[in-house]
Parts: structure tokens; C-alpha cells; sequence
DNA sequence: ACACACATACTGCAAAGGGCAGTATCTGAG
DNA sequence: CTCAGATACTGCCCTTTGCAGTATGTGTGT
């Protein structure tokens, strides 16, 4: 009933908040759950993960259950009415813009303090990784889903994620290509700059 | 010489001296710069651009110089010989793997607990927000280069933003036309979230 | 029967980063 | 002469990260 000092709730509380809607999960598996399936657009330290279900619990949004197996204990998180109001509260409201790091392109943008061999190592390893990610979204896509009756929801969001991937496995392919007629990263020589620059606007 | 208590170097620190690398900059112009170009693979707070440059002349590789207009004090900064080696050595080290933040994805993921109005209007504010982006991109490639001896690695990079805006884009007209087939976020209706999967799976 | 790897189940701490408010000066357009 | 907008920052508090540390299960092999 009283709502005292409810604290301010982030995006990490609505999102762990998500979860809870689905079932109640412990610290662990809620933490290990978020790491599979938000960490995609969500991602969130391990840390994070164990705090936040406290500040839920305060808010009155979740409740708290001490169990344990055996010696070792462990608390069971679950949803509550009020919970489940204000997440689809949050629904409502407009979204932060979506924000990348993506540190290997800081790498490619200052490539002309280095030498083409480094630049190119940079490239190949951005190739591998979206490599790795489009076969770890397959994989994910092929294993029977742990919630069936919101396949939908998982389809649509996959679906984005291995279009990113893939976007930057083709740009990665492409960018080697280019780099490949450089003459050394500050002069690209013969090639046409302008061209890649005007298609871009046009 | 000393090197005393030379802090921890983070990618912000690298990314600015990249900056430094161009030219020298106000503090002001550093991180106005930053929000222009860096922004959209290594966003960061104003505020940490004005911090993060008195810890690379702690470290010795940048230098600080006061100057004034007027009454108004600013500093210059500039990079040094050993800022240089450092930055190019950073380009060998591997790069952390790519990470989104994409809060409005947490609602697509979570629409079951609202109604289609709600995601459909999260999905019109996603195909928004990346149209506005691409006319930006668009834009910036159009507009003459800060620094045309450098357009080979802009072109590079504008490249792979272009795209992943496209992206974004294409999936959300796609989104929205899917949704619109379903009875309601928790029921599909006759649509086929199993073919999605399964197209992912390659 | 015992070892040992691996999963479960967390907490503490220091440092990086974000967001917002606040302060003050300079520049150009009307 | 005014006033908006650009320049040039600092302080404060909270969020988030990363890493180390501390236990107790459970299953597999020998």
C-alpha cells in the first residue's frame, strides 16, 4: 500500500522486470536467463543482475522467497500485480535511441596512426566475430524455445539481430576488399573514396 | 620522463587521442568533435570529454595550454610524441566485441505484456529514429570532409553506419507488416513464427 | 571412496561512465 | 542595446562495470 521512497527505475529494472512476467526465476538463473536472451540488445554485467531484483522487491514490483538446497541458500524472485502494471506502463513510454560501442570501428577510424597489416588484422577479427554470432543465432533459432507460446516475439527479435550481424559480416567482407588496394592507411591511392562518399548520400 | 602513477588507459582515452592525433582542439571543440563523428560507434557523455583529456596529459601523451578569449580562459590540447606510439600500439591490441544498447528492442521482446497499439507504436518510433539517421548520414557524406586527407577512413565507416541504420529500417517496415497479421502480442493467429526461425537456422 | 571439475549462489569494492544543473563569458543578428 | 546561441567549463550523485573472493551443490571418472 504505502509507497514511500520507491526508487527511480531503469531500463535494467523494466527489462529483469520482462523476465519475471514470463515466471519466477532465481538470482542465478533470472542473471544466467537475462545473459542469454538480453544480453543481445540488453546487456548487462552478471553484477548488475543480482542488485536489481532487490530494488524490484523494494518497489513492491517483485517479491522475494528464501529457499535452499541443501546448506546453500537462494532466493526465488516472482512478479506482482503491481509489477506486472507498471511494466505495461513502461511500454507506453518512447524508448531511449539505440546506442552501439563498437570499439573495433574506433580502430578502423583512427587505422591512419597504424600500418594496413593493422587494419587489416582489425577487419578479420570483426569478420570472425559476426561470424561467430550469426552461427550462435542459428543455433539459438534450431533449439526448441524455452517459451513456446512467445515464439513470435523471440522470431521478430532474432530476426533483427542476425540482420545486424550480418550487415556487419558483409560490411567487414566489403571493407577488406577496399582496404586490399590501399596503398598504405593515409593514402588509398587510386581508389575512389568519393564514390563510396556519394552512394552514401545519394 | 617519470612515469609515476601513469592511470589506466580506456578506449575513450584512445578515441580522443585519435582526435588529438588530427589536430589540436579546445577542450570544447574535442568533445563537440567526439559527438559528431565518434558518437555513433563510441558514444560518450559531454561530460566524461571534458574529464578524460586531463588524464592523458597525466599519462604524457597529450600536453595542456591555456589561452583565452578574453576573459573566457580555455585550454588547447595536443598530442606528443609518446601519445603517438601509444595510439598506435593500441591499434594491435584486440578491439572488445561489438555491444547495443536497444531499449526499445527490450519492448518488442516484452510486447506480450502490453497490447499491439503499444508495439506498434514502439515500432513506428524505431523506423523513425533510423530514417532520421540515414538522412544524417546522408548528409554528412554529402557535406565537405573536416579533413579530406582522411576521407578514405570516414567513407569506411559512414559505410558500415549507413547500413546498420538500413537495416534497423527494413526490419522494422518488415516488423510492423507481420504484426499486423497477428490477433494480439500473445497470439500470433495463423501467422508462422516457426518459418521465421527456421530461415534463421539457416 | 575420493578427487576434481563445473554449476550454483551470491557479496564487496574501486573505478568508469551518465545525466543534469549550474556558472560565466563571447559573438552576431536585429 | 538586447538577447539568443555558442563557448568553456565544474560539481554532484547515481548507475554500471569488472574483478576478486567465498561458499556449497552435483556428476563423472578411477
Amino acid at each position: 500500500m504505502s509507497r514511500c521512497a520507491m526508487a527511480r527505475r531503469t531500463t535494467t529494472s523494466y527489462a529483469l522486470l520482462g523476465l519475471l512476467a514470463l515466471r519466477s526465476w532465481t538470482t542465478y538463473e533470472l542473471a544466467k536467463q537475462a545473459q542469454r536472451s538480453l544480453n543481445w540488445f540488453w546487456p548487462r554485467a552478471e553484477r548488475k543482475l543480482y542488485d536489481e531484483p532487490k530494488h524490484l522487491v523494494e518497489a513492491g514490483l517483485a517479491t522475494a522467497h528464501a529457499e535452499s538446497t541443501g546448506k546453500r541458500p537462494r532466493t526465488v524472485y516472482a512478479i506482482t500485480r503491481a509489477g506486472r502494471r507498471e511494466l505495461a506502463a513502461w511500454l507506453d513510454e518512447p524508448a531511449a535511441p539505440r546506442a552501439g560501442e563498437f570499439e573495433a570501428m574506433v580502430k578502423v577510424f583512427f587505422a591512419d596512426a597504424g600500418d594496413l597489416d593493422q587494419l587489416r588484422a582489425t577487419l578479420e577479427r570483426i569478420e570472425a566475430e559476426a561470424g561467430d554470432r550469426v552461427r550462435a543465432l542459428a543455433d539459438m533459432a534450431a533449439r526448441p524455445p524455452l517459451f513456446a507460446e512467445r515464439v513470435h516475439l523471440s522470431a521478430l527479435t532474432l530476426r533483427l539481430q542476425l540482420d545486424q550481424e550480418r550487415t556487419v559480416l558483409a560490411w567487414a567482407g566489403w571493407a577488406r576488399q577496399q582496404v586490399d588496394q590501399w596503398r598504405s592507411t593515409t593514402d588509398p591511392g587510386e581508389w575512389d573514396a568519393q564514390a563510396v562518399l556519394d552512394a552514401i548520400a545519394e
